[in-house]
DNA sequence: GTTGAAACGGATGCTGCCTCCGTATACGTT
DNA sequence: AACGTATACGGAGGCAGCATCCGTTTCAAC
């Protein structure tokens, strides 16, 4: 569409029906079938052919961060509640669980996101949200920190390594009562010893 | 095998030269490439036909659940010598280390072990392993409670799923440094106040 | 040797990935 | 309204991996 715009031709409106059919398309797939969902099934279902789609979205990942975009909007609002509150721990804390809900969206999400996250090359499109959320994440902890709540040697990329594999093992089918255990014992290890309840 | 002792039929000498050869070869690609390498190359490798795997095991976790016996029983060695400490707190942390370890053994291991974990229809040549471990970390758990070093509320499946996650993180390529870091994490998590350095 | 059971192995059909290029379409122009 | 062209479409096709089936081979017993 820059491209058009600067020569001053309006953008197809095909391009824009099909990108948007295959993205409803793909978030059901993903929803339904976790990320690993056939391609070519989510193609033909949008009413078009693989060409297309790999036109639009050239890898897995590209689709997967164009779905994704809508629920970063949704835990970016949801940010913006976070932080009113005044208990910085409690803030983290909620931040965590919202962190949490993110990655367990699809079925199989955690993978290609710890993968993203380590490049610092974004040789990946899920590369940028993902350093997003260490970041916010980084803040959080800092806030804490300050307060006395949360220890020093804690950093925001070690929560959120832990929130995702949390998400990992929740999608792998444990228990509820597992996850509340696991969730709680890394609680009580990253909050400082006189502010646990 | 004992079909063929039943009907006193010496069973053939290729299939076990089949059979370890098969090993073999899929040690190294696990190894290699991690659980999710092609089974027709190891199959091309080993000199036999698809078939032939197929036969020999019948799906890929019957394949890997043969080759991780070796480590299996080189971790249960281990056992014996953990339970010598004294200390139990010092029992459940190397054991642990242990089990970090023997998860990653290969790359993409801890998903089917994770999903062989929580059935308990052992539908999967890897679940009763897997139960093994479980149990085994229980018992250390319960002793090192015993002795006042650990929580309560922990059991030992929790701390199964967090070394299982813990080498998921390594092999997606997290740095050691925040590896340390959660380790620690977890390990304020599950010790008791007044025994934590 | 011969024989029969047991094991082999590769041809086969299938699904999914991704690319390439002839064709169709929408936009701007006349 | 018809045309010309840039742009996008879409499906055929090549490739890789999975898993099976069955004609052939190999082994052990006799």
């Amino acid at each position: 569409m820059n491209a058009d715009a600067q020569r001053g031709r309006k953008p197809r409106a095909d391009v824009q029906r099909n990108r948007t059919a295959l993205l409803e398309t793909a978030q059901r797939h993903f929803l339904r079938h976790g990320v690993s969902t056939s391609l070519e099934a989510v193609a033909k279902e949008a009413g078009v052919g693989p060409g297309t789609l790999y036109r639009h979205f050239p890898t897995r990942e590209a689709l997967l961060a164009a779905v994704l975009q809508t629920r970063s909007e949704e835990l970016m609002s949801r940010q913006a509640g976070i932080e009113q509150l005044d208990h910085p721990a409690e803030a983290l804390k909620q931040w965590l669980q919202a962190m949490e809900e993110y990655f367990s969206a699809y079925n199989g999400l955690p993978e290609p996101l710890m993968a993203a996250a380590r490049a610092q090359e974004p040789d990946s499109p899920l590369t940028i949200p993902c350093d997003l959320l260490i970041t916010a994440t980084d803040r959080y902890v800092r806030a804490a920190q300050l307060a006395g709540h949360v220890r020093a040697s804690v950093r925001g990329y070690d929560l959120f390594l832990a929130a995702c594999s949390i998400a990992w093992i929740k999608g792998n089918g444990t228990e509820a009562e597992s996850l509340d255990r696991l969730r709680s014992l890394i609680a009580t290890g990253y909050l400082e010893r006189d502010i646990q309840a």
